[in-house]
DNA sequence: TATTTTCAGGCGTAT
DNA sequence: ACGCCTGAAAATAAT
């Protein structure tokens, strides 16, 4: 439309307007009135204000100038242009990660900080740098506990992953990959911090909040992406995404406030500099409604007394006049977690009239109602659909079998064909466990023996000095990082069987469904959102010996087959680094044809979402050695579970090649 | 299940 | 540089 970006005149006397340096430029994304979403090319530029610039970009003002005159004070005028309000932190430089320096201190870590490559001056840098160090000793002499440790995996996880600071393009504007390593390390980093504290005594100082402390961290090193506000669809973001922590949303710039309802920012249109929504998380702080299929009634920001039309109630305001695009965020009580939420970015929305009501309290409170977008994915609305299934009060289309564990896992697993008429996969009978003769262990792993529960940082707990000193979960049974194997509490340990090291054989924790794709068979997928580094299933089926593992890698038809003599490429978003690498202390391969879980439906992916993990049990007797899932990152509900299959030798490489269905834009084109 | 404790980003304004 | 506004997450207490 008309403000694609780079046409038309440039009126210079904005460029006066820029603030220098610490102030950011938003540009505006599609045209309100437009219809398609598309995120494939954002058709926006966006330059940090004191470069470095992308090729094509001139270090000008960057968005067209819509003549003044085409914007008239009218209802649902697109919106033209912006002049920055808010700044932002400028990032603490980061420290190339060099080898061999993990285990020094933060202070020599200081002493050789550079400012290189960071695009920054310097005195800003030093500045920052004295502040954030008055900071962190406030707030060690307040906890009484140097973050020593924190520092030390930051710089570790960095140097896992390659990772230098954002450039400014990653920085201001996102893609795919920045918001995929951005939500990987907050994450990450985050299991860490809460593995670390679980092992600290409750008296010496404890992060009560992992989640703020994580966000602080890396907002300070400058490890954020779509930092600069916009209007409309964040790069890298897709509708559907979700997410675990209000900072999470924080970081990759799709809501700015750490705790307000309300994003919004200052736009100038002609001479007039007004505040906009951009975006709003809907999560029950507020009696907001649903209005709808595809309409929400928001609730003003304020609790005590009447509410006043200032902050954010008046940024919605003038977005009603304006008409741009808001983003919804739309919150919900974890199923798994009931103390906390659940975030889905549910597209964007336009708020359609306002009013003002005498709220439950007696004072006032402003209200706005919001459409959906049409022509956007199903987000929210499907969330809702799971509900009332889970709930009894709807029933699933194209539900075959309810349950077609019959009852012998922790939950059911719903048997589901809603594409075509075929009545299910070939028979199997449905095993939750792994079976097989075991060799005698040539090193056993006889496990501890513990009273009570294994707790970290017990030295008289075997398992627990297995991993490290430390349990390999933190809460909700969720896995730190991947690691070569991981020491579980087993037959031969006392402790009781809800030790919090028994992860794997606590049965599923997620609604499952098997369903029939369109074009891949059956698969596996949630009806509950799923939180990165989740323990999602053992793949159980017959443990089978090495002679038979030649035959079965052998055929063709090698479904339902877990294959750990393949060779497991570093997927990307992986929780975990090379030298943490899956490793199996001998040929294991599960046939799952004749008997297995539901791990035998997770499907190939060059994208995958899941991760497997070999688990050691600790028994005296024989090897005790299992294959557990988890999810690399955050999976939205209803998303196909994917692992990789591994490369098979080259020898065996032409036998059963199969063409590769993933999607992924990555997807290498076919799988064994 | 309810209550208490804890805390970060960034706008807006003063300096 | 700093006050102020915004409520969620996690631990703890109560039922």
């Amino acid at each position: 439309m008309e403000e694609s970006a780079g046409e038309g005149p440039i009126d210079k006397s904005r460029v006066l307007n820029v603030k220098p340096l610490r102030t950011l430029t938003p540009v505006f994304s599609s045209p309100p009135n437009s219809s398609s979403f598309s995120h494939g090319s954002p058709p926006f530029v966006c330059v940090p204000p004191a470069g470095p610039f992308p090729p094509g970009v001139s270090p000008f003002f960057p968005f067209s100038g819509i003549p003044n005159q085409s914007v008239p004070s009218s209802d649902h005028t697109p919106i033209s242009s912006a002049v920055p309000i808010n700044s932002f932190r400028s990032p603490e430089p980061l420290r190339r990660a060099a080898n061999g320096n993990a285990g020094s201190s933060r202070r020599v870590n200081r002493n050789n900080r550079g400012v290189e490559e960071d695009g920054y001056g310097e005195d800003q840098t030093q500045s920052l740098q004295s502040k954030n160090q008055k900071r962190k000793k406030g707030s060690r002499d307040k906890f009484g506990s140097p973050d020593v440790d924190t520092d030390v995996m930051v710089e570790n996880i960095f140097q896992s992953y390659n990772l230098v600071q954002f450039e400014a393009a990653q920085l201001y504007d996102g893609n795919k990959d920045s918001v995929g390593y951005v939500l990987l390390v907050y994450n990450l980093l985050r299991r860490q911090i809460v593995q670390l504290e679980d092992t600290k005594e409750a008296t010496s100082g404890q992060t009560r909040r992992p989640d703020l402390k994580t966000a602080n961290i890396l907002m300070t090193k400058g490890f954020r992406t779509n930092a600069k506000k916009r209007v409309g669809a964040v790069p890298g973001v897709e509708i559907g995404d979700i997410f675990f922590f209000r900072m999470e949303l924080c970081t990759i710039g799709l809501h700015a406030p750490s705790m307000a309802g309300i994003d919004y920012m200052s736009v100038k249109i002609s001479q007039d500099e007004e505040p906009i929504a951009v975006s709003i998380v809907s999560s029950g702080g507020y009696e907001d409604d649903v209005d709808g299929d595809d309409g929400l009634i928001y609730t003003g920001q304020g609790k005590e007394m009447d509410q006043k039309l200032e902050r954010g109630n008046l940024a919605l305001e003038k977005s009603l006049h304006r008409g741009n695009d808001i983003r919804v965020i739309r919150g919900i009580r974890d199923v798994g977690n009931p103390t906390g939420k659940v975030y889905m970015y549910d597209g964007l929305y336009r708020i359609q009239e306002s009013w003002v009501e005498k709220g439950k309290s007696g004072s006032h409170v402003f209200r706005y109602k919001l459409g959906r977008l049409p022509g956007q994915l199903e987000a929210y609305k499907t969330w809702k659909k799971i509900q009332l299934w889970k709930d009894g009060t709807t029933t699933r289309f194209g539900v075959i079998l309810p349950d077609l564990t019959s009852g012998c896992e922790t939950l059911p697993v719903s048997l589901v064909n809603d594409v075509d008429n075929e009545k299910g996969p070939a028979y199997f009978t449905y095993s939750p466990n792994l079976k097989y003769s075991k060799p005698a262990p040539k090193d056993p792993f006889v496990g501890c023996a513990c009273n009570g529960a294994c707790l970290p940082g017990n030295e008289n707990c075997d398992c627990i000095q297995k991993n490290g000193g430390y349990l390999p979960h933190i809460v909700n049974a969720v896995i730190v990082s991947q690691k070569s194997v991981i020491y579980e509490c087993g037959p031969s340990c006392q402790c009781p069987p809800t030790c919090r090291n028994r992860v794997s054989q606590g049965g599923l924790r997620v609604r499952l469904e098997v369903f029939k794709t369109k074009d891949k068979g059956w698969g596996l997928r949630s009806w509950d959102p799923i939180r990165a580094g989740a323990f999602i299933c053992v793949y159980a089926g017959e443990a089978v010996d090495d002679s038979k593992a030649q035959e079965l890698a052998g055929e063709n038809e090698d479904d339902h087959i877990f294959d750990g003599t393949r060779t497991y490429q570093p997927v990307e978003f992986m929780p975990g680094d090379s030298n943490n690498a899956p490793n199996l202390p001998f040929p294991f391969i599960i046939n799952a044809r004749n008997a297995g879980n539901v791990a035998r439906f997770i499907n190939h992916s060059c994208s995958p979402n899941l991760f497997w993990q070999p688990v050691l049990r600790g028994n005296s007797k024989e090897f005790d050695l299992h294959i557990a899932f988890y999810a690399i990152r955050h999976i939205p509900p209803m998303t196909e579970l994917t692992c990789s299959y591994g490369m098979v030798p080259p020898e065996k490489a032409d036998r059963g090649k199969r063409r590769c269905l993933c999607g992924s834009p990555k997807c290498r084109g076919f799988f064994y």
